[in-house]
DNA sequence: AACTGCTGCAACCGCTCCTTG
DNA sequence: CCAAGGAGCGGTTGCAGCAGT
């Protein structure tokens, strides 16, 4: 009987598909008094149907406090290509040194970007690669204090960049005739930018600097 | 205005690793 | 040392919204 029962628990039928807020409620009072960790305890304290993969899951990627929200900025898709090229496909060791940003957005954002190379994607890549090169030598020409202004108003420099793009895409693809992966990152810019510069761009975010870049531009001791 | 394709995002699946008894 | 269960990770899918035709 007791193996029946425990035969019926493991086979239970979570519910699936997106969260409600009731759901999420649930989950954020089980996590701030239980804390972060026994996701399978989950249905059992808070009486949700749902696994606790999708437990762990939702408050990972959604609920938990600090998560940036909306598109990663040009400086960040510049940090994930360039850490992507150290790491390969190690979501959640490029999220790590990307506080507030998911190991499940980055996943996405590279998968979107830079993932499917058919054909018929490669102008909005060669638009989106000009786009970072871009940004990321003005950066480096600009003065520090600009820096700030450049992330905060980082929508108005998307609108702007992606116009402009266009041309640079043109003839960019005119030189390459193909967009490829991106290559390792000393072919297409030059970072890092330096610790200043960095603390700039994240004017909102209170980082142990020397945590967060662990020791990535320490190129001399890359392979 | 309708249709089509693309993008961004949330969520699920399956596998591997880790912990515990 | 080993087996079982839990947690974490990477891959994949589904869908809504938007842009282009």
């Amino acid at each position: 009987m007791v193996a029946m029962m425990t035969s019926l628990t493991t086979e239970k039928e979570w519910r699936k598909g997106p969260w409600t807020h009731e759901e999420d409620k649930l989950l954020r009072e089980y996590v701030s008094l239980h804390g972060e960790g026994r996701w399978s305890a989950v249905s059992k304290f808070t009486g949700l149907n749902r696994s606790g993969k999708s437990c762990r899951l939702r408050w990972v990627n959604y609920l938990r406090p600090g998560l940036k929200k909306g598109q990663l900025t040009p400086v960040e898709e510049g940090i994930v290509v360039e850490l992507h090229a150290i790491y390969g496909n190690k979501w959640s060791t490029i999220a790590k040194c990307l506080p507030g940003r998911t190991d499940n957005e980055i996943k996405n954002f590279w998968r979107t970007h830079f993932g499917k190379r058919d054909k018929s994607k490669h102008k909005n890549l060669q638009r989106r690669k000009a786009k970072m090169l871009k940004h990321l030598k003005e950066k480096q020409q600009e003065p520090q204090e600009n820096d700030i202004k450049n992330i905060t108003s980082h929508e108005d420099t998307k609108n702007n960049e992606t116009k402009s793009s266009d041309t640079q895409n043109t003839s960019e693809q005119q030189e390459t005739g193909v967009l490829t992966y991106p290559t390792p990152i000393e072919d297409q810019y030059s970072l890092p930018l330096t610790h200043q510069e960095f603390s700039a761009t994240w004017p909102d975010t209170t980082v142990d600097i020397d945590s967060f870049w662990c020791g990535l531009w320490d190129f001399d001791d890359q392979p």
